[in-house]
RNA sequence: CGGGGUGUAGCCUAGUUGGCUAAGGCGCAUCGUUUGGGACGAUGAGAUCGGAGGUUCGAGUCCUCUCACCCCGACCA
């Protein structure tokens, strides 16, 4: 793409109502824009980093064999009162239809859609397991919406549902997808600084899991131990005896962290109101067993560029980054144009930026957007029958001839 | 929802005990000079000061109400 026909622009100073590392770059930058409190536009270089994201958790659903479909937010109220929750979530949006005064809620998750959904189509043991995920904005009235992208009030999830015979089942698939969570945080970049946490499970299990990233703009205090790279949130602590509940490790760290994922095991709680059962062998019904597993994609991109920056700006991992390469013109343009054609004839994703601008500018703005590679091409660089590589979290410069530029990205 | 704070041009800010035509920087437009780490000069456009009401000869400035936003706390299936 061209920097020059991006309809947005790096600016200089942080907007005055954002205080949060993460809002002040992606906004100054351009990934994001403020609507209200805790509502984001996601602008042209944010949707590709969101897109990036959620490409990677619905690789990562499909490979444990997640189903995807697509709910509406747009909810009926007899659902949220048949499990209770209608009067129970604070955070629910309730509103009345201006003509038909009829009253709707805005979904904040969706078991009351779900359930009922999955009892359609599956009433015999034969029909079970069965996983159903879906990526979708959510809608919850927090009472403050704070930390930029990290609790906003209209936010995208992705949540996954599992429906199973019995609890073993459920215990099996459930391991199944922690993992695979871990492998979603792995491939996002923040695979080192993130803990499977054990959590309070509500009362149809005993914990649920966590998944916290340290960082000091999170909500969460968690416990630590480095020996298994697991964590305990600090609300259950005195359940596991201050202890690591899988080694017994007492010598736990106390660090804030933020709450990036987060799976359940639900057990029979929504099978009952909805009544959602099976028939098993013997002909007899039993309630279906079911897990859930979430992830808020703007609160995993806002923790990403929280903990990957320097002062300069963001610096984001090679897998999630709008485009991998940034290449900058300095007044050479018909060169810079030629690389740009091959990059992409190569299948490379680059930004170009052929404005007309000074070169501190351009570094400036590069070094903020956060491009992992970038390549300069200039009067001295041509000199050479070269440009110049440089990686965003690294200082070190590199000449490459002209005629290696892409054989060096198709590489990489 | 409790406490604290902030609203002046697209963005960041100044504006004295109430006083004349609301000031500067960034950004934007035009021209010229620049061109390897946010260039320089000149000219120009752009705000009835969050909103409503009030006090006053006179309100960005004082009072009342209200809205929005930020921070701390509470809350967060």
């Amino acid at each position: 793409m061209k920097q020059s026909k991006l309809f947005t622009k790096v600016i200089k100073e942080a907007p005055k109502d954002e205080t949060s590392l993460n809002a002040q770059f992606l906004i100054r930058a351009g990934y994001i824009d403020k609507l209200m409190a805790g509502v984001y536009t996601l602008l042209p270089l944010g949707l590709m980093v969101y897109k990036k994201i959620e490409q990677i958790i619905r690789d990562e659903m499909n490979a444990v064999g997640g189903q995807e479909v697509y709910m509406p937010s747009l909810h009926p109220i007899d659902r949220w009162q048949a499990t209770g929750r209608y009067d129970d979530i604070d955070v629910l949006f309730k509103f009345k239809s201006y003509y038909s005064k009829i009253d709707y809620v805005l979904g904040p998750t969706h078991e009351e859609v779900v359930v009922p959904l999955v009892q359609k189509f599956a009433s015999s043991y034969k029909d079970l397991p069965v996983a159903v995920y879906h990526i979708q904005n959510k809608f919850r009235d927090e009472k403050r919406a704070k930390s930029g992208i990290l609790r906003g009030r209209e936010f995208m999830m992705k949540d996954l549902y599992s429906f199973h015979t019995t609890q073993k089942d459920l215990d099996k698939y459930y391991d199944k997808v922690m993992d695979s969570y871990v492998r979603i945080f792995e491939r996002c970049g923040i695979g080192a600084d993130t803990y499977t946490t054990f959590a309070s499970g509500g009362t149809f299990s005993k914990y649920s899991h966590e998944f916290q990233t340290l960082t000091e703009s999170g909500e969460d205090i968690i416990h630590t131990c480095d020996k298994c790279k697991i964590a305990v949130n600090k609300e259950v602590l005195t359940d596991v005896k201050n202890a690591c509940p899988k080694c017994g490790n007492k010598d736990l760290a106390e660090k804030k962290a933020v709450e990036v994922g987060n799976i359940f095991k639900l057990g029979t709680k929504y099978a009952k109101p909805f009544n959602l059962q099976f028939t098993n062998k013997d002909g007899k019904k039993e309630y279906v067993v079911m897990g859930c597993y979430g992830i808020g994609l703007q609160r995993l991109m806002g923790t990403i560029a929280e903990i990957n920056n320097d002062e300069k700006g963001i610096i984001w991992p090679e897998n999630i980054a709008p485009f991998k390469v940034h290449l900058l013109s300095l007044n050479q343009n018909k060169k810079s144009a030629k690389i740009y054609k091959n990059l992409i004839k190569a299948g490379i994703e680059v930004l170009y930026d052929d404005r007309e601008a000074s070169a501190g500018e351009k570094f400036v703005d590069s070094d903020l957007i956060g491009i992992p590679y970038r390549l300069l091409v200039s009067a001295k660089t041509l000199k050479e029958n070269s440009v110049e590589i440089k990686k965003r979290d690294s200082d070190e410069v590199e000449l490459i001839k002209l005629d290696e530029v892409v054989n060096k990205f198709t590489k990489l």
